[in-house]
DNA sequence: CCCGGCGGCTAACTGCATTAACTAAAAGCT
DNA sequence: AGCTTTTAGTTAATGCAGTTAGCCGCCGGG
């Protein structure tokens, strides 16, 4: 018996292709040890058991998101940005069906979890794009989230087939780019003009 | 053996109720069959399988989320009725998310099938918000779709326990309703402004 | 050259969905 | 009422997926 020369990160690797092209719910062992050339048990040496295997995923899946979305937004800013980051993630979400899959099935165990601290890095780009508003600190927090929020439930949704009518999807997709480009920027003028007479009556 | 007098909605019911409670990966033939007082095949004299049994679960969230949201927005227009709506739905979330995670799970097959059909009833209520919104009709699509986005996301990041800074969730809510508040205002005045030169031309 | 550990294998167990074949309760017909 | 037909439930059995246990050969270090 040759030795394979397996290793979590090609098994975690390996997965995730077969992932994407059969979907993540008929991902299954014997299927990814054929894949590999070996039998199901072996994947144990490497492995903790399909739970790690999904997390693994999961965290890879966020660190490649991550990535693309950090350089599609490579000197831009505001709108151009937002656009940039949003059409990243989409095209993610697109090609890989089976990693983003992944993402959405694991819940974090605790504040240290590793598929913590890979989400965080995923959306870090995101963060960037917001530098580019005049979002008030404290709302900070509460801009990321709901950035976070749109893009991810166009992309689930996209994903996942929910969108039924004929109607040109890109389209609703610039829709939607505008509308929270203009949510930020409207927001960011009502703080700004409610700050603003405040200094005048020093 | 005394008839156990059970029926497709009996049981879709109880496994909806079992899927809250434990969560709806973890629902089990078995487990629905204990519950129901009765042996797991017989569940098959009324359901085809698993599958078909998911897919009702799904159809029945979809119509109790849109039955709340549509009571929920009794009266109110504009930027209250969107929060009423979107409130609706992250409480139906956060109280039934094995039902919700049913509708996540599900593909529809066709633009027949009636879990097509339960999801346009249960978006139908987010339409009636819109109305209250200077919206194109050709951009009603767009903006529709986008609401179903950004709130679908922000119950979803939440019912996964995506959110892991200890900032208020509920906060984080509001920014969001305000983001799509005037992000949709912001797009019904352009538009307007665009309209009304045109006007002046005649 | 030997040997210890590591990686892969086979065999075996478990839990779950599902099917087949059977039985008894209910509902209808005469 | 008695007979029949349907049907909701039963037990038994099949097959598949995840996982564990225990074996054994390959490889690197003394």
């Amino acid at each position: 018996m040759p030795r394979a020369g397996l290793d979590a990160a090609t098994i975690v690797a390996a997965a995730a292709e077969l992932a994407d092209e059969i979907g993540f719910s008929e991902l299954t062992m014997g299927q990814l040890a054929e894949r590999l050339g070996v039998r199901a048990p072996s994947l144990y040496k490497h492995i903790a058991n399909q739970d790690d295997l999904h997390r693994r995923i999961a965290a890879l899946a966020f660190d490649e998101a991550g990535a693309a979305i950090g350089t599609a937004i490579q000197g831009r800013a505001g709108r151009d940005a937002l656009a940039a980051a949003a059409g990243a993630l989409r095209d993610f979400v697109l090609t890989h069906p089976g990693r983003y899959a992944a993402t959405l099935s694991v819940t974090p165990t605790g504040p240290d979890d590793p598929i913590m601290l890979a989400g965080r890095r995923g959306i870090g780009p995101f963060g960037a794009v917001l530098r580019g508003y005049d979002i008030p600190p404290q709302d900070m927090t509460h801009a990321l989230r709901a950035v976070r929020s749109v893009f991810h439930g166009f992309a689930n949704l996209q994903a996942s087939g929910g969108f039924q009518w004929s109607t040109d999807i890109g389209e609703s997709f610039e829709y939607l780019i505008d509308l929270v480009d203009r949510g930020l920027r409207s927001i960011a003028d009502a703080d700004s003009a409610a700050a603003d007479p405040a200094d005048h009556h020093r």
